[in-house]
DNA sequence: GATGAATGAGTCTTCATTCAT
DNA sequence: AATGAATGAAGACTCATTCAT
């Protein structure tokens, strides 16, 4: 039975998180050395290993908690039982994505960039972050489906394809978001709503 | 005045990269060894370093050639006298994307994961990819304009909205193609053709 | 004044070497931690140097008791009043060896090794195990002198000399027991008389 | 293909080897660092990596060429065509035995100490020691029948019983000789010889 | 030009020991 | 007396880079 509360041990296991992501985010993911993490969070070294086992399971805890904590917000978004029109969704997801990026000091923004390079050659890291895109990619063919049954998107298109677009939309909001910037909810939303105005489809 | 001809030194230049590309999609950036690459590439070390000075120059020099290799595909395209119209957009600039990602044996889709990871923490890096980046969203910005001349997309709206949404899904794409797979041009045209016959702007 | 009674501090020390042994046989001396052998013992990292101020001191109380216990079963028969004949000694002498060494489930050869090795760098342990030694070789020179009395032996033999030879031969009954097997008191004892035996002597 | 000789390479793995034994000497296996060893042998840190994979497998080759030097003084006197008689041959393999241990500056019969207790939890290193003991125990074997076949010995008894004495005898004198000292192979012959001309047969 | 052995700073990780509770 | 979280020095090993040949 441990001496320290689960709660103690919890906080502690957040403060490492968050020192890991302040250096993550300053020098990338295999530039940070345990011990700027160490020194980060004002710890000892045997500390950080009594919490993580190696650098390996701290880097997959560090993406786990960050994609669960937008999870958690995206998810009553895209499940909401009336389902919103897609400029309204596309407002809603990037706000979440910009509020979740700037929380604190540090960009979380390229938090997203390096757990998807990380995922080209750690296949737990693929695992976790690719399960939770396939679940939003379900979440938002759900999403279609019912844009069709109230009549919003043609009864014959597949519904999967047009989840792929939003999501992949949504992917690259992160990526452009991080690298030059300069695209915001607004922006995002205002340009979706030109292109759902357009005339472009009967010329496709 | 190199002692060998210009042409031999552009040959060794391109079997470094090209080795580089080889053990980088196997193991990542970091974890790729500059030994790992000269083994690859069948060179000794002191030849490498001959041509590039240090890792550093060499990453860059990778993905300065790789993003090159890809603009050279898609410039065209998106500079065209007559623009295309979207979904024809989609599909021809997702079917570059997907071809140059697949060329030889090895995925070239983790090399832009990869570049985007290594900027966040290499400013070279960054303003390679990003101005790359920002080229794109002017061309794009362009095509926008050519539309709404056509009466494609309503004249009130603004073109660099319509860009950003369009630039973020095609390197939206380039990431679901790399995580999960399961969208091709295909699925992609499709999708926006479904967004663009809808009636959903109405309810936005 | 100790605050728990003596009979209640011997056996927590007893427990903490019990555990030690266990560990010691698995994995080695300086494989095992101080952590190691806490959790085999069921105890605290605090409970075990309340005991023992360092490994050290607990690796040489470890020795102390396990070479001990071997001395207590061997000097009463090696300082028996009347001499036990070569090969009775040497059958009764290996049984207490091989009774000693496979005592509980754990193969206590392996700590006579252990010791030896320890004790080429580790004065205390060099001491101590070269000590016991020392005892043994003068306990079979005083049997030889006995053998030499009653006419077993040469009266012009130096005592030492086969003592020496007898040490040897027991030592090496451990090495080869624990490192190869296949030798037993039994084939100790047959092996001694086939030598006694033999017209070797007449060929020296 | 190498740009050092073969010659060379060699020449520097002795160096390490050298320097290690050295270490391992004084401080013992696993007190010995890298370090230590590195600075023993004035080299760089890589420099012994390029040689040896791991601190095990430099642990692994000290014990193959240590035992292998001794083995080949050895077998040419275990397998002369006309066996010695036992005191002789007591005489000369303890000869041999004490003048490798006193190689150089270094005590090498701690390094057959070290060995046996490094066996108990290194089953490569066991396999190598346990190997070369079974190999002397054969070679005995084939002395004692040779023995037998001339009238030295009883022809009823078994070799191998012997032969397992004998072996037990030179592994202990390793041990008291790097243990208490002592002993010499005059002492040991001599030892053995009053052995021999025993009565004690008759009284077993 | 080309080679590859050598360098050594830097990395992750372990573990004996302490001390606040 | 007892606990076990915390400490931090020390260990094995890697790898970008250099330079004598």
């Amino acid at each position: 039975m441990p001496k320290i509360s689960e709660e103690r041990r919890q906080a502690r296991r957040d403060q490492i998180l968050d020192a890991s992501w302040r250096c993550f985010s300053r020098r990338g993911l295999h530039s940070t050395s345990m011990e700027d993490i160490i020194r980060e969070a004002n710890l000892s070294f045997g500390a950080v290993y009594l919490y993580y086992k190696s650098k390996d399971e701290l880097i997959l805890a560090a993406f786990s908690t960050a994609f669960q904590q937008m999870r958690e917000l995206l998810v009553p978004i895209l499940t909401r039982e009336e389902a919103y029109p897609l400029p309204v969704l596309v407002r809603k997801v990037t706000k979440v994505i910009t509020l979740h990026a700037q929380r604190g000091k540090l960009n979380f923004g390229t938090a997203f960039l390096m757990g998807w390079s990380e995922a080209q050659s750690n296949p737990k890291v693929k695992e976790l972050i690719g399960g939770g895109q396939e679940l939003y990619r379900e979440a938002l063919t759900a999403v279609v489906r019912k844009w069709q049954e109230r009549g919003d998107i043609p009864a014959d298109a597949k519904p999967g394809n047009v989840a792929r677009v939003m999501l992949s939309f949504f992917l690259g909001f992160i990526v452009q978001s991080a690298m030059i910037g300069g695209i915001d909810p607004e922006t995002a939303a205002k340009g979706f709503e030109a292109i759902l105005s357009s005339q472009l489809a009967h010329r496709g």
